[in-house]
DNA sequence: CACTGACTGTTCACTATTGAACAGTCGTCA
DNA sequence: TGACGACTGTTCAATAGTGAACAGTCAGTG
């Protein structure tokens, strides 16, 4: 079984506006089917592995709806989630890079329906449409933010914080800009995963928390966290 | 005074022939020359400030000579090292994300010859250029490469892990493939800010490290590491 | 030379984090 | 219904990591 290991990385907090921007005027979609690159469609359901560590890497995946969850596992069998990705986001871009085989693995956390994309096609059309290459070179500079974002995060907090700030990444991300937000079920192995810590310290904090008001929730019942109180957390 | 914090990056382990790779047929110096971008060249000296966190964003700065580390402040004054990039690389390129204001400190670590490009100027040579955006985009995939890496080193391994690993990058950064290599001078103190923890931690392995012979210095003499014995420590 | 600044070497009390174990709570499925 | 699996709640000894202090080395400099 896996234990430890963490990462959040949904949204990050020094692009705020940018959660709406990917649907700009330029119909993504629109152009990979009619450059023949959306032919191919994928769907799959919630927890299912789309692609695993090892695998040879052949394909840029395009997310079209859904959620998939990035993870990677070490010699010692630690997990740990390297992102969480929904529509609009792109993943096994390696590939394009040099990469031979997958870093990660990629597992559908809902059902989801994606494109595949061939790295061949993919390098193609990056070369000749202006606009898609425009699109995913933005979406690439985003993304690195995203990645510095949590390192630095995983550099300069301790686990407390570090929960309080993914809380607050997965809470916007649902429902961006309200005071208090309901999330989807979610594990505390899992959040433990996203974090880098182990469940024992994610569920000592998940209490701590609710005793403090900032979190409510019952077993198995939804997670619900109030922005301003866990904020606070943040600033020491 | 800055203490703790931490980050390597330093050529990716997962992208080991990478090393002389940009030096490809395409002449970047000559296409930025002649497309005007180069125009602005400017040099720093060893320990110079290139840009200062929370500076307005507003140049994308390509690296043809020298070294530089890429550094965040907390609220709290720990500082950590983002990055070290050498020549070739970009940095300063999330103002093409939309960063309005620089996340990060630049500061040469040895005399440094740059190409300061402007954003605008920068977003239309990736529109018109193929070549050039060609080689940008792989850039990006690369760097992202290196700080997913970066992150997955954090999650995973203790500090006298990562002190390992950064040590072993750092050494291949300086000569490639060689068994035993000679490192430029490098203190503790930016050793335990690239790495994530405190200066008496990094103290207290490369004693550790020394005792068993994976590194030899004298007091003030340069670095010279074993790779094999170093290797070592990586898988425990 | 004496002084300062920038480092390394070392120590130590404290705190944070791990890893593993065990009990308790659902939901579901035969 | 009862067994199972997937979770949460809780505890605790054992480590790992922090922060701050103080001494020692060396180079440069007025």
């Amino acid at each position: 079984m896996p234990s430890t290991v963490r990462r959040d990385s949904v949204r990050d907090p020094r692009s705020p506006k940018k959660a709406k921007s990917r649907s700009s005027s330029f119909d993504l979609k629109s152009f990979l089917d009619s450059a023949g690159l959306g032919r191919k469609v994928a769907r799959f359901a919630g927890k299912e592995t789309i692609f695993s560590q090892g695998d040879p890497a052949k394909h840029v995946i395009y997310i079209q709806e859904g959620g998939v969850k990035l993870a990677v596992v070490s010699e010692v069998g630690k997990e740990a989630v390297v992102a969480i990705l929904g529509p609009g986001d792109f993943f096994g871009e390696g590939c394009l890079a040099g990469q031979s085989t997958c870093m990660a693995s990629a597992t559908a956390v809902a059902p989801t329906t994606v494109l595949v994309i061939e790295k061949a096609v993919m390098t193609r059309a990056l070369h000749e449409e202006h606009e898609f290459s425009d699109r995913f070179i933005a979406y690439m500079l985003e993304r690195n933010l995203r990645v510095e974002a949590d390192l630095i995060d995983q550099l300069f907090n301790s686990s407390e914080k570090r929960l309080a700030r993914t809380l607050l990444l997965l809470a916007r991300y649902g429902s961006p800009g309200h005071q208090a937000t309901v999330l989807p079920k979610l594990s505390q192995e899992m959040l433990a995963e996203m974090i880098g810590t182990t469940r024992s310290r994610v569920n000592f904090f998940m209490n701590k928390f609710r005793r403090l008001g900032f979190i409510q929730y019952d077993s198995n019942h939804d997670l619900c966290i109030n922005h301003s109180l866990l904020s606070v957390v943040l600033h020491d």
